[in-house]
DNA sequence: GCCCAGGCACTCA
DNA sequence: TGAGTGCCTGGG
């Protein structure tokens, strides 16, 4: 990896593993724009960001060289080796092959913990634009005049039928929970990183409406646990097609083979077969 | 009008 | 302990 800053974008050059349209619509986060194939518009840690992708660099528009190191190298997980991650992927079973080669440029963004987590409530039994929706609602309306997520501070005042009002539906009163538990400090999101991964689900898990799943995408997306898989429908329906003959069967046969081949980069592989499983529609049909 | 979506809580055997 | 059911909302 290598980046400058020209005064005006950083331009990120000699880079792999990375494409934007991937790494944005693989079901990770929700707080982006589309401007034109290959642009979009980000907004996370507090900041707006524009970027475009060529063929041989990234440019990264509103995003100054401390910036860039400060807060992107880690969102998008440049530090990482994607291509050591791939191999390992590739090596260990052979149905990763296709939905490797399919979105080789596919990266785990590290999102702020707070903001995940309140985005995956939302997320239940929801369908992508109208989670984008709500959670837009509630940045319009409680994240200030940059419209930045707000903190669990600016979403004190907020009553359930306020959140109810931004389209929440009955996940309000999860919201509110959430809100309640991080504010008297009951949790505390930003100490969890020290913690064993079954202790933090535990944890996230006593918040209402969060159960295994959501507190599986945090845990991964939010707080760098790459062994985890969260096992949504469409990670079910595509493990189930190529492990399991396409008969149905429970998550915890389906993680507990995923632990076993993919092991500590099983969360990576969940990545990947999520975004093919959602582009070929496997095992809807 | 009905069905369903990137789950979860709640109820009841 | 596991299966069944209802849930805001809005688009097909």
């Amino acid at each position: 990896m290598k980046y400058s800053y020209d005064g005006l974008k950083t331009v990120l050059t000699d880079f792999n593993s990375f494409n934007i349209k991937e790494i944005l619509e693989c079901g990770q986060c929700f707080r982006f724009t589309k401007i034109f194939d290959n642009e979009y518009e980000i907004i996370a840690h507090g900041r707006k960001l524009r970027i475009i992708q060529h063929s041989d660099r990234v440019e990264f528009f509103n995003a100054g060289k401390q910036d860039f190191e400060d807060i992107w190298i880690n969102y998008f997980d440049l530090n990482t080796d994607y291509d050591m991650i791939k191999q390992y992927l590739w090596d260990s079973d052979i149905v990763l092959r296709d939905a490797i080669e399919y979105a080789p440029g596919i990266r785990i963004l590290n999102q702020d913990p707070w903001e995940a987590l309140i985005s995956f409530i939302i997320s239940q039994n929801n369908r992508i634009p109208m989670i984008k929706q709500v959670i837009k609602n509630i940045c319009a309306r409680y994240g200030g005049d940059g419209c930045f997520f707000p903190q669990a501070e600016q979403l004190s005042n907020a009553a359930a039928c306020d959140l109810r009002a931004l389209k929440t539906g009955f996940r309000d009163k999860y919201i509110i929970d959430a809100i309640q538990k991080v504010l008297s400090g009951e949790i505390d999101l930003y100490a969890m990183n020290g913690y064993e991964t079954d202790r933090a689900r535990d944890i996230l898990m006593s918040i209402k409406g969060v159960g295994p799943k959501v507190a599986d995408c945090v845990l991964l997306f939010s707080l760098g646990r790459r062994e985890v898989f969260p096992t949504d429908v469409w990670v079910k329906r595509v493990m189930e097609h190529f492990y399991f003959g396409g008969n149905k069967t429970g998550i915890k046969n389906i993680q507990s083979l995923a632990y076993e081949k993919y092991g500590r980069f099983a969360g990576y592989a969940q990545q990947y077969l999520f975004y093919y499983a959602r582009e070929f529609g496997i095992g809807t049909k």
